[in-house]
DNA sequence: CTCAATACCTTTTTT
DNA sequence: AGGTATTGAG
């Protein structure tokens, strides 16, 4: 027990301790936010107020929630698999296994990833004939997604035009597809769940009763409806106190300074809404910093303090200032990333791991140019955020036939596989499949099983061939099940005949090995007098683990290698040593993001996120000019590097990389634009306007009085200016 | 049905 | 630029 709270400062000893009261902690980075999580936990089941099992523990990825599980299981004797500890979703489905017929489903019920989502309402479109183009799948998508997120069902959603009037028909005709062929998305985990507890009485009361501390981790990410499915369990959801064992303590960690993911729903007003909705007395803010040297964290202070309404927070640590933040500037991506891999060659001599060497940018496409600069020079590096595991389309094609075995209904799957490998179904024969399944109202699978009368016919043949697995399968492990249905299928004859099928493969034989080693979690041991729930068995099992848990990215893992990623992919990470790249107007911060508030302050946060990242030494770097989209882009520094106060920086530039500006290199050299004068005015040069202040001429057109050129002037935008009226002056 | 050419798009992303 | 998605020819 002391030992348990030894080494705990006093904010995060207060709020380890606190009384069974719910809590918002407002944890800031680097300060000790999952220890503070794990030992709240661990203190109240050693102590005796809670048993394990009347502990929730939410988080958003799997990685957090297997850390907490771990950090957990070296704290408390105890097997922490019965207990509740995992994400939303994964809660949200082990909820819904152990009540599918309450829930309206069936046991063998399948998640839908993202793309089995977008290929489900593609294919929804096709059968009503809609036309794409007039309602874009994605955007469709992200409408019904937005709209589960809210807790709106298609009967409850608001049309106020009669576009969106059919977007809503388009949402109800969804959920039905979905509901025929039993397979539910990622937001419906969550709303299914909600709405059960909400509607069933006894149920509710039930979890009401058995949780008795519900713990929140990076509580600014919950959106709506996680939040309401929080404050139900909590016994303060449904309107009227029906909480007879008085309800469970919300005990919520968060920052609102790192809230970077408002783009897909993750509501900052919760963290507001909860002080005020659950009568918060105070916060407890975790202000220490044990990560980064002191200018570091004075910069990032200083930075996020240029946002409104935050909850308020400044960052200390007793770790000396450390040395400035490096700022550098190149005439070219190309030079930047020249600059960056020259500097961590000079450190990787100085002894520093490669693997605490962090490159962090805004946007995906940014990581080509680095990843080639290093691969030039043979510095091994990892770049994160690839195509994961389970996204592989050899793993997709397998999966889909492991989950028609499991549930014949699944149209996703089978429409996926109908004809991979190529089997001679083509477009003809799907569309009259389902025009047939339409007409029916049955599932692809029913209608292909009725329609094969031809017993020679290759529809026949795939039925076939499915039910055969199937039958042989039926009593076989899973490992096996996979083994025969990737040669039945003739999937490994398909990859061993594709000249780049070898990693396929692999891929293949790992998934098997995967199998292998996944151990059914049925719920654990019944807790409490529950019963042991039929939970689909372990087939279901699986396939919901691998659609969500999509396993880490790549090989590789152990590598000492230089770690490449989006800022967004860098949250929770620390490294000694962190370049932020690409830091210009219209990148960081994004162009799409600057032009309202909202959007600059999330992009600011993202930035805050980026800056606190480093332990020991930072660099900020940005470039004159960067291609995009397959054109060279002028650009202006991020404004977010004026944010930061000047003592704390110090300017690199290496004599090489600063001569260029005065004597331009031929266009051949790398990545320096070629100038196209026009009225004296070329591409590339400062110039200052009137009224939009300063800016750089990213192109011109025209020549003489017709002539303009279009000048980025950063936050105010992108202009068009005919030379002949606006007042230019070189800047 | 399969392959090749062409149109298109492009912030961030977990589940 | 570069990758994907869809369309058109063989």
């Amino acid at each position: 027990m002391s030992d348990l709270l030894a080494h705990l400062n006093p904010p995060q000893l207060a709020a380890v301790t606190l009384p069974a009261q719910h809590a918002l902690i407002l944890a800031g980075a680097g300060s000790g936010k999952t220890r503070v999580l794990t030992t709240r936990i661990a203190w109240l089941i050693s102590t005796g107020q809670v048993g394990a099992q009347g502990v929730l523990a939410v988080t958003f990825t799997n990685k957090a929630a297997k850390e907490m599980q771990a950090r957990l299981a070296a704290l408390l004797p105890i097997n922490t698999r019965g207990m509740w500890i995992g994400t939303f979703h994964g809660l949200c489905n082990r909820f819904l296994r152990a009540h599918h017929r309450e829930a309206g489903l069936s046991a063998q019920f399948q998640i839908l990833d993202s793309a089995d989502q977008l290929a489900a309402i593609k294919r929804l479109l096709k059968n009503l004939n809609i036309d794409d183009e007039k309602y874009p799948p994605r955007e469709l998508m992200h409408f019904i997604n937005a709209h589960k997120e809210q807790g709106i069902r298609a009967a409850q959603a608001e049309a106020y035009d009669a576009y969106t009037s059919r977007r809503v028909e388009l949402y109800a005709e969804y959920e039905g597809q979905c509901q025929r062929e039993g397979v539910v998305d990622f937001a419906e985990l969550l709303l299914r769940s909600y709405e059960l507890l909400q509607r069933n009485e006894p149920l509710r009361q039930h979890y009401q009763a058995r949780f008795r501390h519900i713990l929140v981790d990076e509580f600014q990410d919950t959106n709506r409806l996680q939040y309401a499915w929080l404050k139900l369990l909590a016994g303060r959801g449904s309107g009227k106190p029906d909480t007879p064992g008085g309800g469970a303590c919300l005990f919520a960690v968060g920052d609102d300074d790192q809230s970077i993911y408002a783009f897909r729903g993750a509501e900052i007003g919760n963290m507001h809404d909860l002080q005020r909705e659950f009568e918060l007395p105070e916060v407890i803010r975790l202000e220490q910093n044990y990560r980064s040297h002191g200018n570091i964290l004075d910069a990032a202070n200083a930075l996020i303090k240029q946002n409104r309404g935050r909850l308020g927070k400044n960052l200390w640590t007793e770790a000396g200032a450390g040395e400035p933040i490096r700022v550098f500037e190149g005439y070219s991506d190309i030079a930047e990333a020249r600059f960056i891999v020259e500097e961590i060659g000079e450190l990787v001599r100085n002894g520093v791991s490669r693997q605490q060497i962090a490159l962090l940018y805004r946007s995906n496409a940014q990581s080509r140019v680095l990843e080639h600069q290093l691969f030039t020079e043979g510095l091994p590096y990892r770049v994160h955020g690839g195509l994961r595991f389970f996204d592989r389309q050899e793993i997709k094609h397998a999966l889909a036939y492991l989950r028609l075995l499991a549930n014949p209904d699944d149209d996703t799957a089978f429409a996926r596989v109908v004809n991979f490998p190529t089997r001679g179904i083509g477009g003809r024969s799907i569309e009259a499949l389902q025009e047939a399944a339409r007409q029916t109202n049955s599932s692809l699978y029913n209608a292909a099983a009725s329609l094969a009368g031809k017993p020679g016919s290759a529809v026949a043949r795939f039925i076939a061939l499915i039910e055969s697995l199937r039958a042989e399968t039926k009593d076989l492990p899973l490992p096996e099940v996979i083994d025969r249905l990737i040669e039945r299928s003739g999937l490994r004859q398909h990859y061993l005949a594709e000249k780049e099928g070898q990693d396929r493969l692999e891929n293949l034989d790992e998934l098997i090995n995967a199998a292998a080693g996944f151990v059914h979690d049925d719920g654990g041991p019944a807790v409490d007098g529950e019963e042991a729930v039929p939970d689909g068995g372990p087939l279901a099992s699986f396939l919901a683990h691998a659609s969500l848990e999509a396993g880490e990215h790549q090989a590789g893992e152990g590598q000492d290698a230089i770690q490449l990623m989006t800022v967004h992919a860098a949250k929770g990470l620390e490294f000694d040593i962190v370049f932020i790249t690409g830091l210009e107007q219209g990148l960081f911060p994004h162009e799409n993001a600057a032009q309202e508030r909202e959007g600059l302050e999330e992009e600011r946060r993202l930035m805050y996120v980026a800056v606190t990242r480093a332990r020991k030494r930072l660099y900020l770097t940005h470039a004159q000019t960067r291609m995009l989209h397959g054109q060279t882009r002028y650009c202006l520094p991020s404004s977010f590097l004026e944010e930061l106060p000047v003592e704390l920086l110090r300017r690199i530039n290496r004599a090489v990389a600063s001569a260029p500006a005065a004597a331009p290199r031929p266009a051949a050299g790398a990545g320096w634009p070629k100038p196209a004068a026009t009225n004296g005015l070329r591409i590339g040069q400062n110039v200052r306007h009137t009224r939009f202040g300063l800016g750089v001429i990213v192109s011109t057109e025209g020549a003489g009085p017709e002539a303009r050129v279009q000048v980025n002037f950063g936050s105010g935008g992108m202009k068009w200016l005919a030379l002949e009226y606006a007042k230019l002056t070189p800047a």
